[in-house]
Parts: structure tokens; C-alpha cells; sequence
DNA sequence: TTACACTCTATAGTTACTATAGAGTCAAGT
DNA sequence: ACTTGACTCTATAGTAACTATAGAGTGTAA
């Protein structure tokens, strides 16, 4: 199949798929006598364990080296383990912070109803940092 | 003072302060004779006016259409209340997306014990499409 | 005067793509 | 044979908010 058949049933865009080889995420494919690349059904199957790996937010570079360590058998998979812990805490710090960032804009918020002209606005006020050495 | 003065006491970097002139979100300030770029308090305290916002994460675009705003005396202040809202919104489906995503890490993270060679990892498996296949 | 810290501009790199320009390929229709 | 249209190619620039670097100039203290 050509990239544009290829990028409908995998559901990445075809410049996606390009970058993807550009970046040694997949092999490059045979070409047609036109230079059209072609792709076979292993090259989708590549293609959907990157996009399944993409949905939990891992990195390209993660992505490398999870299809790295798939070809060498006999090591063993604690290395995988360890990634996803890896990236399991990122996420949950991410979160964490988030959740932090999320109450105080509730907190600035409070601060101004909306029918004040700018000048008496609470959440500038807040963000200034004159107001804060008036504390 | 300096640049590098400047950067000190606003805990912005020197660069970032170049690049926020750059953006228009500071004024260009007076120059030496040799060309070192001088500022004011005023300055400063418009770094620090930015890094509040940083730190609840608005953009610099939003950043720089509150500082407009703060130079409309008159102007209802709706629209800052406007953006703020706008704003939590966005943080709630971010934590919303990384809750998923850390569920779906957790479940991928059971698929495996750590001392089994990779060709039997339970997580590249479940990352393969042909596993998902087999269901 | 020379060593050193500081500053200047311009440019490239970061992440994972997306978008564009300008050219070439290919099959079907007239 | 010719043209239209859909598809593909490469190369390049843009996204957000910086960070890092090179190579040059400035300022001051010993």
C-alpha cells in the first residue's frame, strides 16, 4: 500500500509517517519505480504500537527503546518496568502540579467579580507585584 | 541596573528577558553608550508581573492581552475574568486526560513482573497490536 | 595592559508534529 | 495524444517558550 492508505487505516498523517522514518521510528520502505513509498502489513502493525504508545504519552525516545529492547531476546524486561515507573511519576507530579496551578487560579478568580472597570479589577491587582508588597 | 542585574532579581534568565523584548511583552529599555541595555524599576516589576502569570501558566499571547487590558482605564473587566475562566477550563481537561492516562499506565504497569525475559513481557505485549488482535 | 566578567547580536536546538511550495507520478477520461 | 485530478515527492518553515552557543565588543580593576 502507498502512505496515504497506510496513514487512513493507521490514523497517523502522512507527514507524521514520514517524520516517523526520518526519526528511525520505522525502517524505510520500498519504493515504486516513481519513488512512491510502499508499505507492507508489518509496517502498520509498527505503526500501531507507536500510536498505542503515543496515547499514554510516552516520548519518541521511549518509543526507541522499547522496540530496541523488543529485539534482543533473552534480556530481560525489567528495563521496561522501569520506564513505565519512570513515566508513571512523571505523570503523576505533572498532575500534582496541575492540581496546585488549578487552585490558585480558582483562588485569583474570587477575587474580582465582573462588573468592576479595569482599574479596580481584583486579579490584576493579585497578579501585581505592587500588590504584594502592599501585604 | 543591567541586564544581568535584572535577571537576578526578577529569577528570570538573561535570555529570557532578551526574548520577552523581543516578543513585545517588555519595552525596549535605554541603552549605555556601549550599547548594554539599562532598566528601571518599573521594569522589574513588570518581570514580575509576568512571572505570576507564568507561574499560573497563561500564555504569553494572554499575558500580553491582560497588559493591554491594564492600559484601558474604563474597560469592564470582564474579559480578564473571561480569560481566567477560559483558563481553568483548560487545566481541568489537562488533569482530567493525565488521570486517564495514569490509570491506563497503572493497568499497562500489572501486565509484568520484572524478571521475565522480554520475548514473555507482559507490556510489550498489551503495546501490540497483534496482542489485541488476538482477544 | 591585560585579565576577567559582563554584554551584544544572530543563530540553532528543543518536542512532535503540521503546513506549505514547487515539482513529479499515475490512472482515467476525452 | 492530451489533460485533468488525485496522489506523492523533497525541502523548508512554523508552532511555544524558551535555552544554548559562537563570536564579537564593553568595562573595570590589578
Amino acid at each position: 500500500m502507498k502512505i496515504g492508505e497506510l496513514a487512513k487505516r493507521s490514523g497517523c498523517s502522512i507527514q507524521t509517517i514520514r517524520y516517523y522514518e526520518k526519526e528511525g521510528l520505522i525502517s524505510a520502505p520500498a519504493r515504486t519505480d516513481g519513488n512512491f513509498r510502499v508499505y507492507d502489513t508489518p509496517a502498520l502493525e509498527k505503526l500501531a504500537f507507536i500510536k498505542n504508545c503515543r496515547a499514554l504519552d510516552l516520548t519518541l525516545d521511549e518509543i526507541k527503546q522499547l522496540m530496541a529492547l523488543q529485539h534482543l531476546p533473552g534480556t530481560p524486561c525489567e528495563k521496561v518496568n522501569d520506564m513505565i515507573d519512570a513515566h508513571l511519576k512523571i505523570v503523576e507530579s505533572r498532575i500534582t502540579d496541575l492540581q496546585k496551578l488549578h487552585a490558585d487560579l480558582k483562588v485569583l478568580r474570587q477575587k474580582c467579580g465582573h462588573a468592576r472597570p479595569i482599574e479596580q479589577c481584583g486579579i490584576l491587582d493579585e497578579l501585581s507585584p505592587k500588590s504584594h508588597s502592599r501585604n
